[in-house]
DNA sequence: AGCACA
């Protein structure tokens, strides 16, 4: 099939990067659909772009700093997966592999595996496609992406000398596209010159943002076993919120707190494993009860988590 | 669990 050429419409002006992040209080998910709150351009399955980025800021060591995404529907777009990771600090590229098959898959490429791991944590287990009930997978990759141009300590097993990247013609062999970000302004297409947006610098846990992906990490409230829950609707039951919680692993007890003001809850899980991923699942989840956007999910404030975790 | 591109 022919491919097509997408330029995501943000990248198209100096000044419109990083992109507005959703209107405030937008759940990524658009409500009860993907994540993707950009304009939906009308792109077919298949097709291509690339986006140069100064490459000299990719990682000193050749730890792996690819994901892996499984899960992805079988028409899913490279744009979609570009939206999914391109907030995320340390963001490279991604590249969407669609199959025939129902199954899609990416790699999403990370300037190092500090920022590769933060985002494989926010978006693992989190719902792409709330119809077809499909759940992302993400993992390390088995190995990084081959960047043109950037020898690891691992040589090609071939010769490349393919400099020329011509602008429209990738592989017509259809089923790959990429999607680069740029994140330094030296781009050779010079596209973009935005501010230095992204800090690198934060390599001190593998699951904290400098910058706010808007809804994958809500506040700056650390990662804990324990969920708040925000933006229930006024009929919100407690046993609603346990039906849907319970079916996450490591679930352990959910307490519903209407008393006072908007209905919100605090859902306890085993660890900070089970609470992130049902972070990701759930984030967005429209209930009978809960107006609109759906459920808001944040890590709590640290003062209201002492309580349960010490008993 | 599913891992390509050159």
């Amino acid at each position: 099939m022919a491919a097509s050429y997408y330029d995501p419409p943000h990248l198209h002006s100096s000044s419109s990067y990083p992109p507005p992040p959703p209107p405030p209080g937008t759940s990524t998910y658009g409500g009860t659909y993907r994540h993707a709150y950009l304009p939906p351009p009308p792109a077919p399955a298949a097709y291509s772009a690339y986006y140069d980025r100064a490459e000299q800021a990719l990682p000193p060591r050749d730890e792996l700093r690819t994901l892996f995404i499984a899960g992805l529907p079988g028409d899913a777009m490279a744009r979609e997966v570009y939206n999914l990771f391109r907030d995320f600090p340390g963001y490279v590229s991604s590249h969407l592999r669609s199959g025939k098959s129902s199954q899609a898959y990416a790699f999403a490429v990370f300037a190092d595996q500090p920022s590769a791991l933060a985002a494989l944590s926010a978006t693992n287990g989190m719902v792409f496609d709330l119809e077809k009930n499909c759940t992302l997978h993400v993992d390390l990759a088995k190995s990084n992406s081959r960047s043109k141009r950037f020898r690891s300590d691992d040589a090609p097993p071939y010769p490349s000398e393919k400099k020329a990247r011509n602008p429209r013609g990738f592989s017509d062999s259809g089923a790959g596209s990429y999607i680069h970000m740029s994140g330094m302004g030296n781009s050779s297409h010079s596209l973009i010159g935005y501010p230095s947006a992204q800090s690198y610098s934060n390599l001190e846990s593998g699951t904290s943002f400098t910058k706010d992906p808007s809804t994958f990490a809500p506040q700056n409230n650390p990662p804990c076993p324990t969920l708040f829950v925000a933006n229930l609707g006024p009929t919100c039951a407690e046993q609603e919120l346990i039906d849907v919680f319970s079916s996450c692993a490591g679930f352990v007890k959910l307490k519903m707190q209407n008393k006072l003001g908007a209905p919100v809850a605090f859902v306890d899980f085993k660890d900070v494993n089970s609470s992130t991923e049902a972070l990701n699942r759930l984030q967005g989840v429209v209930l009978y009860s809960s107006p609109g956007e759906g459920i808001r999910l944040e890590y709590p404030k640290i003062g209201n988590l002492i309580l349960p975790l010490l008993f």
